[in-house]
RNA sequence: GCGCCUGUAGCUCAGCUGGAUAGAGCAUCGGACUUCGAAUCCGCAGGUCGCAGGUUCGAAUCCUGCCGGGCGCGCCA
């Protein structure tokens, strides 16, 4: 695939070289690194390159002189004709207008390369390993994790289209104190069918049960009190497994229990992974829901060793840490809890080491294994990383919720120290450990609203929000309506800005749904070129588009000419949200286009050779449209089904 | 207190990593359907880019200091 840009930069870069024999440049360019922008005011030309400003200091002349100088050169080399006009403007500015021939050519990029339109290499394949969302498989997944989960996956498309080998992961929380106590709770359910019974049936309602009248005798004060709790007892019993055990014993999270076995008598041990695999089942289903999937689930359980074939690579690393002085063993502070036991010296990560680069130290020695003996979080974390670089990968992506942020820079130490390690132990790759390879992307709140006002979510009363509960609310009745609409409108905004996901607006059918708005574009075009196909009008595939000739027409061209740039964008700066405003502009472009022209100028009209010039365009746009939105995830409809209108008089 | 994010039109936000006269959508107002989708389009109006310095040909963008908002700083995850 050849683009517009690339034959651009591919003049100026000849130009270039043509300039330094001539003694006017110091030096060539490649095309990689001529800037090429698109000039908002049409008075500047069709594009624009800032060469001469970023060559000036080299070349030992201001700006201005070099790009009069310059531009005579760009119009000898342009053997071709791709450039009308080469003109030198501002401080030294050298905008280019394009010849027809060549603008249009744009139009026939689309349409040879087809679906592959807006792929590319500028990635590399350098190996990444992208991992997002990540809840812990404790409950179901509320809608920040929804956008995490969007954001992540469309990543993973937006970069494997700009030539990333991209791997995506799901690291699954399935050791310690949350899936104990996940345990736990669906343990007290089991052991109360009665009790169980009764909370299903008020729960069926919406109402909230009582604590701690209406839950089991026992049950944990800070255990999980949600319905779906009482639902997964429900459904563990429903396949034959009960809670035999008479008390519970708070190790179950942490010792070996067979995933694989279905049968059996159930302990407390069973009933955990049971239960959080079930939890985990439904996010799958969740995530369904919105097209997304994972490359690798990455189960925690197999860093203790927990999992068959697997060895315990969270003491094995901690003690490789002590032995280097990157972790040591202390007191340190005592619990709060005055009735806890502190069993034991703890083991601290050197997390404010001077060895450290700044960026990457932490304001505290952080805890990774317990005074019991129980490893932290952060310990697995620690594992898990050195596990992935291990693994081979150039370059690793975590997608966090904001409120992770204090977590980054600690990672990013581990990292360092996990290189200064492995240097130390005469590890050749030891190199590839370092902060930088680790990048985080923090994923700011989402807001939800009906019709402009805050829907209350709070966690503690256990009624929150659900992701499922969102996707359910706005989808109308195309299928995929719901999904369509949450990934486009949470991708509506960079990741480090808040977002407002309205609800009412979600399910509207007119311009301030964005969502609809690119969809109708796409859906208009099919409608045209049905009605052209109906009359037999439809050129062929390979037609040049030579009879293009306004404004508009020209506009279109060079904005689908853009989209492998804003993929290229969008993924080296992790931006997703690039590729969503790029469609709602192009969708703004074409309908502007439509309705401005449908009187003079239609798209179906008496003259063959302009019928079928348009038409070509239309095509390359419906197919960038169908690219875009397949890179978001988003569904391309070849029409729209009208929604009822809800008369709010009534 | 320390650290991260953020501040752009009345509202919600873009702004191509330093480029030319800062742009969209809502909302207000005024226009446009006999045709391939009016679920659309066109126009008017709206700005000290939080404030003050600095860096240079050039700053909404970079550096410093204030001010306002959000979030983190656990032997939780």
């Amino acid at each position: 695939m050849t683009t517009l840009h690339e034959r651009i930069r591919g003049l100026l870069s000849n130009a270039t070289q043509a300039a330094l024999i001539a003694g006017v440049l110091p030096q060539a360019l490649t095309p990689r690194e001529i800037s090429l922008e698109r000039p908002r005011q049409a008075s500047h030309g069709d594009m624009a390159t800032n060469l001469c400003f970023a060559m000036a200091k080299a070349a030992g002349k201001n700006p201005r002189a070099l790009a009069d100088a310059f531009a005579p050169i760009v119009r000898e080399v342009d053997t071709l004709g791709w450039i009308q006009a080469v003109e030198v403007a501002g401080p030294g500015f050298l905008n280019l207008r394009l010849s027809d021939a060549a603008w249009q050519a744009s139009v026939t990029d689309v349409l040879d390369a087809a679906g592959e339109f807006g792929l590319g290499n500028a990635g590399a394949q350098e190996r990444v390993l992208l991992e997002f969302v990540s809840a812990n498989p404790t409950g179901p997944m509320h809608v920040g994790h929804g956008r995490g989960a969007v954001l992540g996956d469309t990543l993973a498309r937006v970069m494997r289209a700009a030539g990333y080998d991209v791997t995506t992961e799901y690291y699954i929380n399935n050791v310690g104190n949350q899936v104990g106590k996940l345990g736990e709770s669906v343990w007290c359910w089991l052991r109360e069918p009665q009790k169980r019974a009764a909370a299903l049936a008020i729960w069926q309602n919406g109402d909230p049960v009582p604590f701690p009248d209406g839950f089991p005798n026992g049950f944990p004060e800070d255990g999980y009190r949600g319905a779906y709790i009482g639902q997964c007892a429900q459904d563990l019993a429903d396949v034959g497994i009960s809670a035999p055990d008479i008390q519970w014993s708070d190790d179950a999270a942490w010792l070996a229990a067979d995933p694989a076995s279905i049968t059996g008598r159930a302990d407390n041990r069973t009933i955990t992974v049971r239960a959080w695999q079930r939890q985990l089942d439904r996010i799958r289903d969740d995530l369904g829901k919105l097209d997304i999937r994972f490359d690798n689930w990455f189960s925690e359980r197999r860093l203790h060793g927990l999992d068959p074939d697997t060895r315990d690579a969270v003491h094995d690393v901690t003690k490789r840490l002590l032995g280097a002085d990157w972790a040591y063993e202390d007191e340190g502070q005592a619990p709060d809890d005055e009735d806890a036991v502190v069993a034991g010296k703890a083991i601290f990560f050197r997390g404010t080491s001077e060895n450290l680069p700044k960026p990457f130290r932490d304001g505290k020695d952080r805890v990774i294994i317990r005074g019991d003996g129980r490893p932290t979080y952060f310990a697995a974390d620690i594992a898990y990383h050195d596990h992935k670089l291990a693994r081979g990968f150039d370059h690793l992506i975590n997608v966090l919720g904001a409120d992770h942020h204090g977590y980054v820079s600690r990672l990013k130490g581990v990292i360092h120290a996990l290189g200064d390690l492995r240097r130390q132990e005469g590890d050749i790759n030891a190199a590839r450990w370092t902060g930088d390879r680790l990048e985080v992307l923090l994923v700011q709140m989402v807001a939800l609203l009906r019709d402009g006002k805050p829907v209350p979510m709070g966690k503690r009363s256990g009624e929150f929000v659900t992701l499922r509960d969102v996707i359910d609310e706005v989808t109308t009745s195309e299928p995929t309506s719901g999904r369509d609409a949450v990934r486009f409108l949470f991708l509506m905004r960079k990741a480090d800005a808040q977002l407002d996901f309205d609800l009412e607006v979600a399910r509207r059918t007119s311009m301030d749904n964005p969502v609809y708005y690119v969809q109708y574009g796409h859906a208009r075009l099919c409608s045209i070129l049905d009605r052209a196909e109906k009359e037999g009008r439809l050129p062929a595939l390979a037609a040049r588009p030579s009879a293009l000739a306004l404004d508009d027409e020209r506009a279109l061209a060079l904005a689908i000419a853009d989209y492998p740039e804003v993929i290229v964008r969008a993924a080296r700066a992790r931006e997703p949200h690039q590729v969503a405003y790029y469609l709602t502009d192009l969708a703004r472009a074409f309908n502007g286009y439509y309705s401005r022209n449908k009187h003079d100028a239609r798209v179906i009209g008496e003259d063959d050779a302009t019928t079928h010039a348009r038409l070509q365009l239309v095509r390359a746009l419906k197919q960038v449209f169908g690219n875009g939105l397949r890179l978001l995830g988003v569904s391309a409809p070849e029409r729209m089904t009208t929604l009822p209108e809800t008369d709010p008089e009534v």
